[in-house]
DNA sequence: CAGTTTGCGCAAAATTCGCGCATGAATTGG
DNA sequence: CCAATTCATGCGCGAATTTTGCGCAAACTG
């Protein structure tokens, strides 16, 4: 799922925001279903979807699991803070955030916290292991918070386009 | 794209672990190369895809897209600590989340913050906007927390199966 | 105004998917 | 231990979908 060559867009026309949109809610929809939804032939769907993947603002196509059904009952944002910020330190806390399944996604932030971690575990006490048997134990690091998900109002909706 | 009827999974052998974790990565692979990936028929991969789908483990095949090419270069999480718990407040407030485009997703957290509000914003001013004249003003809002996301050094990955 | 570019629909070609069928392994019951 | 049933698998054909070539019309350019 690579496009490999970029090609500047000049413009996004209203037919492809809508695409985008669509195609963020249900990728696997046919060309012809889009095509009457949008009022375009299956084949004119087709091009500007390509268009759009070549250009890069499609970075690909992902099936989207339910955690629960796959028995990760537990998701928290981890807060972590640094204790030093030496180059070789924050390159092995690195290496082992994106090494580490549980975390999904890894931001570095404005703020008090330097990193925020998403993360799926499936329990408490995996969650507890992640912090006290890899994080904490880390000399990079100095301080970790944790906020457990209680309940997930909105889930990872379309982008505002 | 709904898988209506479901059907409890007895249970997932590894190679649908390893299915639904390509599936994570690129929805989009025919099921032929699936099949040589995983060492398996092109027929087997479509049959367990089934399944997944209709046993709920599968919610949907969606696009990702690139925000930056979009113009939104601005991501940040806002928390949120409420005045009041009183139902029809909350309820306002909820709605309002649920609509606004530029919160993607929105969680109610253990801690001190009562939600917290995952935005993407074309710029800082589309955030300040955001912040002082939707929530700050409603009635259910006492406090509001904003950082702001310098990189993202881990992306949305496959769920840790 | 002429030439070029861009986007469109239609239809054929190529690819991919969906589903029935037969074979072989595994499990259960006698 | 063996037979019968069940289950998963591979194969192949027809259907659905995507992709590509082509002609046409509108918009843009010099």
């Amino acid at each position: 799922m690579h496009f490999l060559q970029y090609h500047r867009m000049t413009k996004l026309d209203d037919i492809d925001l809508r695409l985008l949109t669509a195609l963020q809610e249900d990728a696997h929809a046919t060309a012809d279903a889009l095509g009457t939804a949008l009022g375009l032939s299956a084949s004119q769907i087709g091009r500007r979807r390509q268009r759009l993947e070549v250009a890069g603002l499609i970075e690909g196509y992902v099936a989207k699991l339910d955690p629960a059904a796959l028995g990760l009952s537990v998701q928290a944002f981890v807060t972590v803070q640094m204790a030093t910020h030496a180059p070789d330190k924050v390159k092995t806390f690195t290496r082992i955030v994106k090494l580490r399944p549980e975390i999904t996604s890894a931001w570095t932030m404005t703020g008090d916290a330097d990193y925020l971690l998403r993360v799926y575990c499936m329990d408490l006490a995996g969650l507890n292991e992640l912090i006290h048997q890899v994080l904490l134990p880390h000399p990079a690091v100095a301080r970790v918070q944790s906020q457990i998900v209680m309940d997930q109002m909105k889930t990872d909706g379309p982008l505002p386009i």
